[in-house]
DNA sequence: TATACATATGAACAATAATTCATATGAAAA
DNA sequence: TTTTCATATGAATTATTGTTCATATGTATA
């Protein structure tokens, strides 16, 4: 009970040493931003459809439209901003570019969301 | 050469079974609509800031709001985004409520988060 | 070089969401 | 019961973002 005193949320009695303990181990505010910017990406079904799909194959830009019912546009938008964030890189083929998973990461990230919502 | 002819992306050559073989591993709708859901929660920077501060600390709305230099309000919209989407669970203690953190996916979601921004 | 095809991209529009403001709810104390 | 304090919430506003449409870029082929 004794820490409940300090952590009253009366202004004048609110304990600042808690706050700026709990601040000096918050990473800085970029870090933070850019965690903020990365899941983003994550949340949205379009794009979270487009790295299911290549979890089976590397597959060009127009499969990926097809496969998803999408305009190209709309694919090669999202898939430019999967791009930004590093989550799929892409290789030229003649006219058409293969796009592909960059790293384990998203698989990764996406498991562990997956479990959570299993529950 | 023999597989990229297939994957063509002139509408009449389109191999459908590839196409058709990518959907049927696909989840249903509703659970990737689901997981972006519950990243879109994580695509925040306050909602972040306020896990990360939970990392820390059981709080209450009040010092949150304090420790993030944010409206009472603001946190509180964001903190029930949060509860309804399990992330953090809350205990009232007369007039103020404590929250933390739901389980331990929230850690290592961003964790892994993390790990992808740091490359 | 001219044409065709695959992809990328800028601008506009529509939809979604975060914050603010005012106020309601809920609990303890006077 | 009335007041005070902590939190929750609805409505309005502002900001952000996904998709569409038109068009540009880049590559291969005729």
């Amino acid at each position: 009970m004794a820490i409940r005193d300090v952590e009253c949320c009366d202004v004048f009695q609110v304990h600042d040493e808690l706050v700026q303990k709990v601040n000096s181990r918050m990473p800085d505010e970029d870090e933070l931003y850019d965690l903020a910017e990365l899941f983003k990406v994550f949340g949205d079904s379009t794009r979270i459809r487009i790295l299911y799909v290549l979890f089976e194959e590397e597959l060009c830009v127009c499969d990926i439209a097809q496969t998803l019912s999408m305009t190209q546009s709309a694919i090669s938008h999202q898939l430019r901003i999967l791009k930004q964030s590093g989550l799929v890189k892409n290789r030229r083929e003649g006219k058409q570019v293969f796009y592909s998973l960059a790293d384990d990461h998203v698989r990764t990230i996406i498991a562990q969301g997956r479990e959570h919502i299993e529950e």
